[in-house]
DNA sequence: GAACAGTATCTGACGCATCAGATATTCCCG
DNA sequence: CGGGAATATCTGATGCGTCAGATACTGTTC
């Protein structure tokens, strides 16, 4: 695992973190990118989006606030006020649980998965323009299979961490 | 690029949104996390250590406000505060810039420079421990390649889409 | 050299997520 | 059955980033 660092310079030339520092940061300023296209052409939020699909592709007659924010990385608080801005905005329609008077389901209304279509289309158009597209067709195999090689690692490096 | 989605539940389930969300949100899971260890074991901020990486990095007399905002994916407002939080704290001192009265120049102090050491090497150890030794052995090399590509093809797509 | 566009930084208002604690309900065990 | 632990959600306080506008200085152009 090598010597601890002697100055901060050689700290911070470590090919270890600033390989991984790069990556993550690529990562990220990809995803705010992306969430920023959505939102200003859907005048929706990146997590209202996230939502939106979890939703879609859970189907059915909804699901709880606390599964949303299992499926999403934020507190349960953070999903109740995100709930609370996608119900004013007509998204989505909270109902009691008959089976459990603590919970409450969140679903999907008309507009709201007409939402969820369009910001895929959005999303997924992004995606192919400025990010597949671009690559060499004959590279393109293979960077699918990096993508979810990395994919799988981090998820597996986020389950040992936390 | 394949046809418009017809419902939600097609659109939540279109092949390339699933893999693209799965990467980022791994990645950003990920960042998150590791940048949590470092908050608790090093008492900065996630940001407050990438803005040590990179005075550390850069050397020298220091760096302009905007030059580190420019770096990071922070406003110049953000940039103020964040240097004023790490100001109070003791790890970079401002001063004017002679050469042009209306910047400033941050630079790293002893602590500051310390404590870039210190949290790259938990950052470094965490990366190790948790990312990068559960990989079988033979798989590390063609792995760094990955994250090499993706983070380049990411980066150019960042690029493309601001 | 005066006017003006451009640039660097700072600040008030605001949005949104977190944290901790409150409330309501359910589960489980003796 | 009664009572405490667990669970689901909500809410007040707080932290931090963004946005838009203010301030101060620079460089350019006539």
């Amino acid at each position: 695992m090598g010597e601890a660092f002697a100055t901060a310079k050689e700290a911070a030339d470590d090919e270890s973190v600033i390989a991984f520092g790069r990556f993550l940061g690529a990562a990220s300023r990809l995803e705010h990118v992306l969430g920023r296209e959505i939102e200003e052409r859907c005048g929706i939020s990146h997590l209202m989006f996230e939502v939106l699909l979890i939703l879609a592709r859970a189907g059915g007659p909804g699901l709880s606030m606390r599964t949303i924010s299992h499926e999403q990385v934020l507190t349960t608080g953070g999903v109740t006020r995100l709930i609370d801005r996608m119900e004013a905005a007509g998204l989505v329609e909270r109902s009691d649980n008959p089976a459990d008077r603590r919970g409450r389901i969140v679903r999907l209304t008309a507009v709201g998965e007409a939402k969820a279509v369009e910001a895929s289309g959005v999303h997924r158009a992004n995606i192919q323009q400025y990010f597949l597209e671009p690559l060499p067709a004959e590279h393109r195999a293979a960077f699918a299979e990096d993508l979810r090689i990395l994919s799988r690692t981090a998820g597996e490096a986020v389950g040992r961490l936390r």
